[in-house]
DNA sequence: CCTGCTACCTGATGGC
DNA sequence: TGCCATCAGGTAGCAG
């Protein structure tokens, strides 16, 4: 479920207590979660790196290691992936890939095995990366840049929003909520959205990411309690996982239909 | 290049 | 209470 606003929240929440420090030693408990690599080779090539920023990319958590050539730690959490910190060496629960640190432990956790923690060279060796569409967080997604990226495509907007090579960070949530903000019928084409309409998803895209932020920087995420998670999101939700509910703005009920494989929620109401 | 579909996993939930 | 079926969803890889 992390999506761009959790996954920055975690990279802020990391920074202070990896940068700059070393990373000793690196286990590997359930070997899917390095896959295709080997345990051997991930921590051939990260023991002994140390960590030299903390960096999101799209829903990638990035671990830049220095010295440069050390290359970097590409952290994906995909549906269920979570941190945990353990300040003593002993490490307790389900935990799949552990870094040991001189003072503490990082443990990337994911029952699902969906998760995965990569080593690359330089952070455009992982595909999934080098793909990556605009930031919706920069100066550089902007109203007038948004609305030739729509005409590019041919697909329904929610389609559209979750296509990480468009735009990164959205997927089944805020791409439901922006389009809720936006007022408009996710079933739509992305080719027959008006400069206006393109103007109102723009909007409606960084205010739902950036309320969001604030929202899971609030309280930021606290790594050594191994059942933190964020709080409180569905508080600032209009139309996720509220189906039959109520619509905030015009009461008629939420509906649930399919795009994709994947469920959208949306009210018929007010989306147009 | 573009778009759409499915496998990958396992915990949680719901129906009987 | 117990059992089985279904659901949830991000991305890689493949098909058309």
């Amino acid at each position: 479920m992390p999506e761009l606003p959790e996954v920055e929240a975690v990279a802020r929440s990391l920074r202070p207590l990896v940068l700059g420090r070393l990373i000793r030693s690196c286990e590997v408990v359930h070997p899917i979660a390095v896959r295709p690599a080997t345990a051997r080779e991930l921590a051939r090539r990260i023991a002994g790196a140390r960590v030299a920023n903390v960096v999101r990319r799209g829903k990638y958590l990035v671990l830049k290691l220095a010295p440069r050539h050390r290359g970097c730690l590409v952290i994906h959490f995909r549906l269920d992936g979570q941190l945990l910190w353990f300040d003593s060496k002993r490490v307790s629960g389900h935990v799949d890939v552990v870094l040991h640190f001189k003072r503490g432990v990082l443990g990337f956790v994911d029952r699902r095995h969906f998760g995965r923690v990569l080593w690359y060279a330089t952070r455009g060796d992982c595909a999934g990366i080098r793909t990556l569409g605009v930031d919706p967080l920069t100066a550089r997604f902007t109203p007038s840049s948004l609305h030739p990226l729509l005409r590019a495509s041919r697909r329904p907007l929610k389609l559209f929003l979750t296509d990480q090579t468009r735009i990164a960070g959205l997927g089944n949530i805020y791409s439901s909520e922006s389009l809720w903000r936006a007022k408009l019928d996710t079933r739509r084409l992305t080719h027959r959205i008006s400069k206006a309409e393109a103007r109102r998803l723009h909007k409606g895209i960084v205010g739902v990411l950036q309320r969001a932020l604030e929202c899971c920087l609030d309280p930021a995420p606290d790594f050594r309690d191994p059942d933190w998670w964020f709080q409180g999101l569905e508080r600032i939700l209009g139309v996720y996982d509220r189906r039959g509910a109520p619509c905030r703005r015009c009461r008629k009920r939420i509906r649930r239909i399919e795009q994709g494989g994947r469920s959208t929620c949306f009210c018929l109401g007010c989306q147009r």
